[in-house]
DNA sequence: GCAATAGGGGAAAAACTTATCCCTATATGA
DNA sequence: TCATATAGGGATAAGTTTTTCCCCTATTGC
């Protein structure tokens, strides 16, 4: 596994969040369990552009991190279903708080967004 | 500049928040920017740990994605200030929500982050 | 035997982010 | 004249994350 060479900062409440919430795909994750999908197969179709590698990394960290459980079911072919962790749980409303905010705010961010990625032709002021 | 190469994703409402609050010091940046932190060298002393470099980088992609204004006095030395438009006062009470999270949740955070930053000495199942 | 399904992981490359170093310019003060 | 403060940018290096590719287990079905 790759070794960190860098501190975290743990300064601050927003550098802890931070620690536990970035990765590309965790927040997505974190809801995707709690809407009922719990099988890695099942979130794997549900975050397509994700490779399949990075989503078990990143569920790997969420598990040590306490957010969620992963329970294996000594069957064959193998079943393995994650839950959130009460800790997890308590995560959901913020991640909502989030959701909401772009919900609201979705045409603004597009916007925003494409006008920056997509170069620059048009330059207003 | 830099230049991407891949397409972000824009499925979902977390998507597009992450394009906009990803980057390490931009939620501290936004937030110190609404507690009345306004000049680049306020901000700099504010987050010693990132480099003056990071958040003149950042700064600027918060300004392209219309979450803060630049406002540049013609003297000199040269005098700048970042002001939050209406559209990033709007995340104010998100980053709120999280910060509020980070501070009920302290302890615990501490203790997961460094379980598994300071290598794995004592492994309990 | 081979493919498909369900789970996982190592190695290396590619992509992306952040840090470091050095440069611009002006005014003030020693 | 030189250092400092102010703001910023380019080039490059280092660090980190994500993707890609390939391999492994075991069973069922063809």
């Amino acid at each position: 596994m790759y070794e960190r060479k860098t501190i975290p900062n743990l300064n601050c409440g927003l550098d802890l969040i931070g620690e536990v919430l970035y990765g590309k795909w965790k927040i997505r994750l974190l809801w995707f369990i709690n809407e009922g999908y719990k099988r890695p197969s099942e979130l794997q179709r549900k975050i397509p552009d994700a490779s399949r590698r990075v989503l078990n990394i990143q569920l790997k960290e969420l598990e040590e991190h306490e957010l969620v459980t992963r329970k294996i079911y000594p069957v064959v072919p193998p079943k393995v279903e994650y839950s959130l962790t009460e800790f997890g749980k308590t995560l959901i409303p913020v991640i909502a708080a989030l959701g909401q905010w772009s919900d609201e705010h979705e045409t603004r961010l597009r916007d925003v967004i494409l006008k920056q990625t997509v170069s620059s032709d048009s330059d207003n002021t």
